[in-house]
RNA sequence: GUGGGUGUAGCUCAAUGGUGGAGCAUUGGACUGUGGCUCCAAGGGCUGAGGGUUCAAAUCCCUUCACCCACCCCA
């Protein structure tokens, strides 16, 4: 046991049922995105370095520390997609199709790499469903987009759930802010934590999201985002907040948001979980309008969201399972061939179908059988195979009957009403 | 990267430094073509790994690895 191969830290095999609970919420997601006529795309997990690095930012964790990153065989740096929206833009550019139609709404769902400490609700390789809209600059795309976030959430069976909203504003209005909060937070130096200390020249923004309780009190009359913001980004929140509230969508406004990626601007948001332990942010997005210029494409706004799908799934019971409708049993080595023919005979009439090949005895078949919670089963052995028909018995009370073989789909429909 | 906790059967857990057990699960039988319930039995372990102390180590010490939780940060 010792000797034999094991995964990679963070890297988690997924069994039944976890796997379908992760399928459902991944199913749920894309049902919305679909219903709000997002489309999907799929891009490569692996992009070049540099591409994380320029929008996510050089001095983020993701990108100083949590990067899959190495050489392949031609000397390039590669690395392991840490979030979704990079490789989004990178193919709306690629491919010209802000020439095309700027306006896109697309979504993605699969993996993503981090290489941090697992606990709980964080693992190395997780699994993320996001949406994006490129081309939109309009502040109700924002309360669209939130409200999207919150059907999903409301979709599944998730409570105490929180949406946070907050504006960083934009190159325009953000550097004065910045300014402000810098000379605030170096009159509080002392009372702050090393870690705050540092980030007061590196990412003074990030203080605000320190989880220190002395950071949070020393921060307590800081300066917020909100009361700096320039006159277009200050009427994009205010619209942004009177149409999710045009919604009835309740929301808190947390001045302390302010995302750990460098491409956001305007509107970020949130959603938190009491539930989930110190990793509590199920579902998090923003507005990132700068993003695609920084790529050398020309402006254009753009908001999304990415939720995180194994975050979700510790807030949500197992799923309670069926088992198969029909579990079929051949006793003997000639009914097996029949016992195929039944199976896919009830099979394309849509019911689930187990067959008990493999198994010696009828009593092994019959364990097997309920095991597998199947709701009935179909026995056939050589009086059945001489005679044409096959016994079928209801396994809840172990009613049973012969029915002859043209009226199988037939039977099975019956019996389980 | 840092801190704390935990490693014993497939799973959940017992065992004062003195021959490692139980429940559940698995397999078989009681019951020859009928599951669940009950009873009986069987299989399953280098006590995470390596070293040390001791007459004697699952137990004490050191090292290492893995997992969990938290920090940093994030979905």
């Amino acid at each position: 046991m010792d000797n034999r191969f094991q995964s990679i830290r963070g890297f988690n095999d997924i069994f039944f049922p976890e796997s379908y609970k992760l399928q459902s919420i991944e199913d749920t997601a894309v049902r919305y995105f679909n219903l709000y006529n997002f489309r999907e795309i799929r891009t490569p997990l692996l992009e070049k370095t540099d591409l994380f690095v320029r929008s996510i930012g050089t001095s983020t964790d993701i990108v100083e520390k949590e990067m899959y990153t190495f050489e392949d065989s031609g000397g390039e740096s590669l690395s392991l997609r840490p979030e979704g929206t990079a490789s989004a833009v990178r193919a709306y550019l690629e491919h010209s199709i802000d020439k095309q139609d700027p306006v896109q709404k697309w979504f993605y769902r699969g993996p993503m790499f981090r290489h941090e400490r697992p606990q709980k609700g964080r693992f190395r390789q997780f699994y993320q469903a996001g949406c994006e809209s490129l081309g939109i600059a309009d502040p109700f795309i924002d309360v669209e987009i939130i409200k999207l976030a919150d059907t999903i959430i409301n979709a599944l069976p998730v409570k105490g759930i929180t949406i946070r909203i907050n504006s960083i504003g934009c190159p325009e209005c953000r550097p004065g802010y910045i300014k402000v909060l810098k000379s605030f937070l170096g009159t509080i130096k002392e009372s702050l934590c090393d870690d705050c200390k540092r980030r007061i020249d590196t990412n003074p923004l990030r203080v605000l999201d320190c989880k220190k309780q002395s950071c949070i009190a020393a921060t307590a009359d800081a300066p917020k985002t909100t009361d700096y913001l320039c006159g277009d980004c200050s009427s994009h929140f205010n619209t942004v907040k009177t149409g999710l509230d045009g919604l009835r969508l309740s929301f808190l406004i947390d001045p302390r948001l302010v995302r750990g990626l460098d491409y956001y601007s305007r509107t970020v948001f949130e959603f938190t979980a009491e539930d989930a332990g110190a990793q509590n942010a199920v579902l998090a997005g923003g507005r990132y309008d700068y993003l695609v210029e920084l790529f050398g494409g020309t402006h254009t706004p753009a908001i999304g969201f990415a939720m995180g799908i194994e975050r979700i799934a510790g807030l949500i019971d197992t799923p309670s399972t069926q088992g198969p409708d029909v579990f079929i049993i051949p006793l003997t080595e000639e009914s097996k061939q029949k016992a195929l023919a039944v199976a896919l005979l009830l099979r394309q009439a849509g019911r689930t179908c187990e067959t008990g090949f493999g198994e010696k005895t009828l009593k092994s078949m019959m364990r097997r059988a309920d095991k597998l919670q199947s709701f009935s089963v179909a026995i056939i052995g050589n009086d059945e195979l001489k005679e044409g028909y096959v016994t079928l018995k209801r396994l809840s009370d172990g009613h049973q009957e012969k029915i002859k073989d043209a009226d199988i789909v037939n039977a099975v429909q019956n019996i389980k009403a």
